[in-house]
DNA sequence: GTCTATAGAGAGATAGAC
DNA sequence: GTCTATCTCTCTATAGAC
C-alpha cells in the first residue's frame, strides 16, 4: 500500500528555503524576541544553519542591512496578515477583534515570545540608529494607511480615520508590551475590546 | 547690592547627588533610551562621572542589580508624576489628558528620547531575563492599580476599572513607541484623546 | 556560494592598591 | 569609597582558502 499521507496535487513540491531566506527568517525570529542590540549575528547564523561568511556574503552591509530587510519583510507579512483578517471578516470591527484574538493566541502558543515583528527593535533603536528608525516609521505608516483606508470605507470621515488608526495601532502595540511583561493575555483582550469599541463608536457617529 | 537671584529660604542647601545616586540616574537615562542590551556599564559609569569600580561597589550584583533598581526607581517616579497630575486636575479624564500632553511636551523637548522609563527595557528583556521581566511587571501593576483606583473613585464599576486601566496604559505605551518611531507627537495627542474618550464614556455609562 | 580563522574593539566582571 | 589594571568572553567585520 502507498505510504503517502497527503493527497496528490498538481502543485510541484515546494523548494526548501534558500540560505538567504533562512537567515532572514532567523533574524526575524531573534530580533523580535531580543531586540537589535541583544541579538548577535553569530546567533542568527547558527540559528539559520549558516556560517558567518554566508551572512556577510548576502548582506555585505552587515547587521544594519540585515535588520533593515528583516523589518521590511516582517512589516509586509504583518500587513498581509491584517488584510487576510479584514477580507475574511464581515466588517472592520470584526476584523480588528479577530486580529487581537489571533495575537493573543500566538502569544500564548509561543510563551509570550512572538509579538509584533518590529516593535521590540523599534524601541531599541529609535534613539540610536536613524536609518533603522526611518525603516520602522515606514512600516508603521504602511499599517496606519491600510487601517485608515478601511475606516474610510466603513463610512468614517477621513479626518477621523487617521487618529483612529493611530489609537488602534497603539492599543495593539501597548497590549503586546503589557502582555509580554505580565505574561498574560488579559491586556490583549482588554485592548482588543477597547479598539473594537472605538471603531464601533466612530461608525455609529458617522451614521448620524 | 546683594547678588542673590533667589529669595532666601529656611531650607538648608540641598546636598549634591551622591555617587550612587548619579549612577542610578545615569542608568535610568541610558537604559530608557537604548534598552538593556544596548547600554554598557562602562557607559553608565562614564556618564555618571564614576569609575567602574564604584559601580560594582554599590551594585555587586552587576548589571542586573543596577537595572532592577533603575526600573523600580523610574517606576516610582512615574507613579508619583501621575499622582501629581491627578491631584492637580479637576477629574480623572482631565488628569489623563494633562498627562498625555506632558508626555508629548517631554518627547519634543528631548528629541524623542525621554519616553516611558521602563518600556524600552521591558520589551528588550521580556523574553530573555525572567528576573527583570518580573520587575517590569510589578511596576506596570503598580501603575494599573493607581489608575483603576482613581477610576473606581470616579464612579466606574470595579469590574470595568481594570480593563479600562489596561487600555489607557496601552494607549500611552503604544503612543510612546509610535511617537519615537515617527518622530512626531501626533500619536501621543491622538491616543490621549482616545484615552480621555474611553474614560468619559465609562463615567457617563456608570451614571445611567 | 561556503567555510575557517582572525583581527580589533568592546562587553561584563574581578582583584587589589590606595 | 575610589581608582587602575586586567581577565575572559563575545561582538562586528574581514580575509582568503576551497
Amino acid at each position: 500500500m502507498p505510504s503517502a499521507t497527503l493527497p496528490p496535487t498538481d502543485a510541484p513540491p515546494p523548494d526548501p528555503p534558500t540560505t538567504r531566506e533562512r537567515i532572514v527568517y532567523s533574524g526575524a525570529e531573534l530580533f523580535r524576541r531580543q531586540g537589535y542590540a541583544g541579538t548577535g549575528i553569530k546567533h542568527i547564523a547558527a540559528h539559520a544553519d549558516a556560517t558567518l561568511g554566508s551572512v556577510y556574503h548576502f548582506f555585505p552591509g552587515g547587521k544594519d542591512q540585515l535588520a533593515d530587510e528583516v523589518l521590511r519583510t516582517g512589516g509586509s507579512f504583518f500587513l498581509a496578515l491584517y488584510e487576510a483578517f479584514a477580507a475574511a471578516a464581515l466588517d472592520l470591527p470584526s476584523a480588528v477583534r479577530d486580529f487581537f484574538a489571533g495575537a493573543a493566541e500566538t502569544l500564548q502558543n509561543t510563551g509570550y515570545a512572538d509579538a509584533c515583528p518590529i516593535a521590540t527593535v523599534a524601541g531599541d533603536i529609535a534613539s540610536t540608529n536613524p536609518l533603522l528608525r526611518e525603516t520602522t516609521a515606514q512600516v508603521f505608516e504602511s499599517w496606519l494607511g491600510a487601517l485608515a483606508e478601511d475606516a474610510v470605507e466603513a463610512g468614517i470621515p477621513a479626518e477621523r480615520a487617521r487618529p483612529l488608526a493611530l489609537s488602534v495601532l497603539a492599543l495593539l502595540e501597548g497590549a503586546f508590551l503589557l502582555s509580554r511583561s505580565l505574561r498574560s493575555v488579559e491586556p490583549m483582550f482588554a485592548c482588543g475590546a477597547a479598539a473594537v469599541g472605538l471603531l464601533e463608536d466612530a461608525i455609529a457617529e458617522a451614521r448620524t
